[in-house]
DNA sequence: CTGGGGATGGGGCCC
DNA sequence: GGGGCCCCATCCCCA
C-alpha cells in the first residue's frame, strides 16, 4: 500500500513536471508567434504608409492634370546669351527669369517661366510675373533687385504684373527667410511693389495667390480650376524655375521625393550622362510637369551621386546670360529656349490630337551607360549647357522645325520639350537626347559620350586617324566631308559671307559672327 | 606684343 | 547613316 502511494506520489511528480514543461513550451511558442505577429504588423503597417504615400501623390497627379488641362503654362529656360546686350535698362543685371502671365492677365494665357542665368560665377535670378496690364503700366512696373542681396548667389526677384487686387499683402503673408533666397514681387500696378526675403514655399504661395486672384475673376476664366490643384500647378512651376543651388548648398523642394513610382536616377558629367529610368510614368499632359520638373533639376541630391528624383525640383542654370530679355523680344540671333516651352503649352491646351512622345521612352529605351558620379555643380551645369542650348532650339526654329502647327500631319510626334515635330518616335527620342542629356553612345577609348550613333563613329576617328577625305588641289587630308568643304575654300577663295556693315568677306558665317561681335558690336 | 583673321579639328544636331 | 551646317576652341600667321 505504501508502495502504491510512493507510486503515486511519483506519478504525481512527473504529471506536474510534464505539466511545467508543456506550460513553457506553449508559453514559448506563443512567444514567438507574438513576435512574428508584431513583425507582420508592423510591416503592414509600413506597407500602409508607404500607400498612403502613393495614394497622396497620385492625387497630386490627378489634381496637376486638371490644372494643366484648364490652364496652360510654359516654362521658358534661357540660354547664354553670348552677343551684344540688347535690353531695357531696369533688366540690366546678370541672370534674370522671368514668369510672365501674357493676355488678359489670365492664367489661362501664357504663363511664362524664364530662367535665365548667365556667367556662371553668379546665380542671381529674377522672376518676374507681368501681365499686359503691367507692361501696360509702363514706368510704374519696376523691378527692384531683391532685399536679400546680401548672398547675391541666391536672390530672386519676382515680378507680377497682377493687379493691385491681386497681389499678396506682405503682412497676410508672413516670408519664411528660411534659406537665403530672396523674392521680390511687384506687382503690375505702379503703387503696389512687395518686396521679401523669402523661400520658395513663399514663392508658391505668392504665385498662387496670384493666381488664384486671377483665377477668382470668372469672365476671363472659363473652368477655374480647384484650388487645391492650383496650388500644384504653380507649386511646381515655382519649384522648376524659382529653386536654384547656385553653390550645391541646396535649395530644394522635398514635394515627395520619396514616391518610388517617379523617380529616376541620373548621372551627368560632361562625357558621362546617363539616365536609367527607374519607373514609369505616363508624361502626358499632367505629367509633363512632373517629368520637365525633374530633368531640368537636381532634386533630392545625395550627398554621393546626385540622384535626381522627379518632383524634386531645384534648378540650377549657369548661362551666360543676357541681361535682358523678355517674353516678347527675342534676342536677333534667337534664344527660344522658352518660346518652345511656350509653344508647347500652347499646342497642348490647343490640340488635343497631338501625340506627344513621351520622354520616358528616351530614358527607358536609352542604353543604360554606368557612368561615374560627379559633382553636382558639374552635373548642372552640364545639364543645362545642353539642355539649355537655345542657341541651337533657335536655330531649330530657324529651320522651320520649332513648331508643327504647320506640318503636324506629316510630324506627328513631338518633342515635348520644343515642341518640334518628327515624323517617327524614334527620331523624337533620338531629338529629345538634346534636351534630356541622354548620351547612349560612349567612346571606348575616352571618356566621350553621345546622343547619336553617329557622332560616336565620326569621333572615332579622332583615335584611329582615320582621314578618308582629300584635298585634291594639296593633298591635304580631313577626317570629315564637311571640313574638307570648308578647307576646299581656301583654293577657290570663296567667301560667301560679307560684313553688311563694313563689307569685309569671310569664308564662313561663324567668321562673319565673331567680326561683327568684335567690331560691330554697338549696331 | 597684340589683335584680327584664317585654318583646322571637334561636337551638336537637323535634314 | 550620310550630308551638311553651325558653333566653338585652338593654333597660327601677319599687320
Amino acid at each position: 500500500m505504501a508502495n502504491c502511494m510512493v507510486f503515486h506520489t511519483q506519478i504525481a511528480s512527473i504529471m506536474e513536471v510534464l505539466a511545467n514543461a508543456a506550460v513553457a513550451e506553449i508559453c514559448k511558442l506563443v512567444d514567438n508567434d507574438y513576435a512574428v505577429i508584431r513583425l507582420e504588423v508592423s510591416q503592414s503597417q509600413k506597407e500602409n504608409r508607404a500607400l498612403r504615400k502613393k495614394l497622396q501623390l497620385l492625387e497630386l497627379k490627378v489634381a496637376r492634370e486638371r490644372v494643366l488641362a484648364s490652364r496652360p503654362s510654359s516654362v521658358k529656360i534661357l540660354d547664354r546669351y553670348r552677343g551684344i546686350v540688347r535690353g531695357e535698362g531696369h533688366l540690366t543685371e546678370g541672370h534674370r527669369s522671368f514668369v510672365k502671365s501674357m493676355k488678359n492677365n489670365t492664367w489661362i494665357d501664357d504663363q511664362s517661366i524664364t530662367v535665365d542665368e548667365g556667367s556662371g560665377t553668379s546665380t542671381q535670378h529674377v522672376i518676374m510675373i507681368e501681365s499686359a496690364d503691367a507692361e501696360a503700366a509702363g514706368p510704374g512696373v519696376k523691378m527692384e533687385r531683391s532685399e536679400g542681396d546680401e548672398d547675391p548667389q541666391h536672390s530672386r526677384d519676382i515680378q507680377t504684373g497682377a493687379p493691385s487686387v491681386a497681389t499678396e499683402d506682405p503682412i497676410t503673408a508672413p516670408v519664411q527667410p528660411r534659406t537665403r533666397s530672396s523674392i521680390t514681387e511687384v506687382s503690375g500696378t505702379p503703387n503696389a511693389v512687395l518686396k521679401s526675403k523669402t523661400d520658395t514655399e513663399t514663392l508658391t504661395r505668392r504665385l498662387l495667390h496670384t493666381g488664384s486672384d486671377h483665377r477668382s475673376d470668372p469672365e476671363r476664366l472659363g473652368s477655374p480650376p480647384a484650388p487645391s490643384s492650383e496650388y500644384l500647378l504653380v507649386f511646381h512651376q515655382s519649384q522648376r524655375t524659382v529653386h536654384s543651388r547656385g553653390d550645391g548648398d541646396g535649395d530644394t523642394l522635398d514635394t515627395g521625393g520619396d514616391d518610388p513610382s517617379c523617380s529616376y536616377t541620373t548621372e551627368m558629367d560632361p562625357g558621362n550622362i546617363s539616365l536609367g529610368l527607374e519607373t514609369q510614368t505616363d508624361l502626358s499632359r499632367g505629367d509633363w510637369n512632373h517629368y520637365s520638373s525633374s530633368v531640368y533639376s537636381e532634386g533630392c541630391l545625395d550627398k554621393k551621386g546626385e540622384n535626381i528624383i522627379v518632383d524634386e525640383v531645384s534648378v540650377k542654370v549657369e548661362c551666360d546670360a543676357s541681361p535682358t530679355w523678355n517674353a516678347d523680344s527675342h534676342l536677333g540671333d534667337g534664344h527660344s529656349q522658352g518660346r518652345d516651352f511656350l509653344d508647347y503649352r500652347e499646342n497642348l491646351e490647343t490640340n488635343t490630337n497631338i501625340v506627344t512622345h513621351s520622354p520616358i521612352h528616351v530614358f527607358r529605351d536609352c542604353d543604360p551607360v554606368s557612368t561615374s558620379m560627379e559633382p553636382s555643380d558639374l552635373h548642372s551645369h552640364v545639364i543645362f549647357d545642353q539642355i539649355l542650348n537655345s542657341n541651337d532650339r533657335a536655330k531649330a526654329q530657324a529651320r522651320g522645325g520649332g513648331s508643327t502647327s504647320g506640318n503636324s500631319k506629316e510630324k506627328r510626334f513631338l518633342c515635348m520639350f520644343c515642341n518640334k515635330g518628327f515624323s517617327c518616335p524614334q527620331k523624337v527620342e533620338v531629338h529629345q537626347r538634346v534636351h534630356t542629356g541622354v548620351k547612349p553612345f560612349s567612346c571606348t577609348q575616352c571618356h566621350m559620350r553621345f546622343a547619336q550613333a553617329r557622332d560616336l563613329k565620326r569621333h572615332q576617328r579622332v583615335h584611329t586617324g582615320e582621314k578618308p577625305y582629300s584635298c585634291p588641289q594639296c593633298e591635304k587630308r580631313f577626317s570629315r566631308q564637311d571640313h574638307l568643304k570648308m578647307h576646299l575654300k581656301v583654293h577657290t577663295g570663296e567667301r560667301p559671307f560679307s560684313c553688311t556693315h563694313c563689307g569685309k568677306t569671310f569664308s564662313e558665317r561663324s567668321y562673319l559672327r565673331i567680326h561683327q561681335q568684335k567690331n560691330h558690336s554697338t549696331l
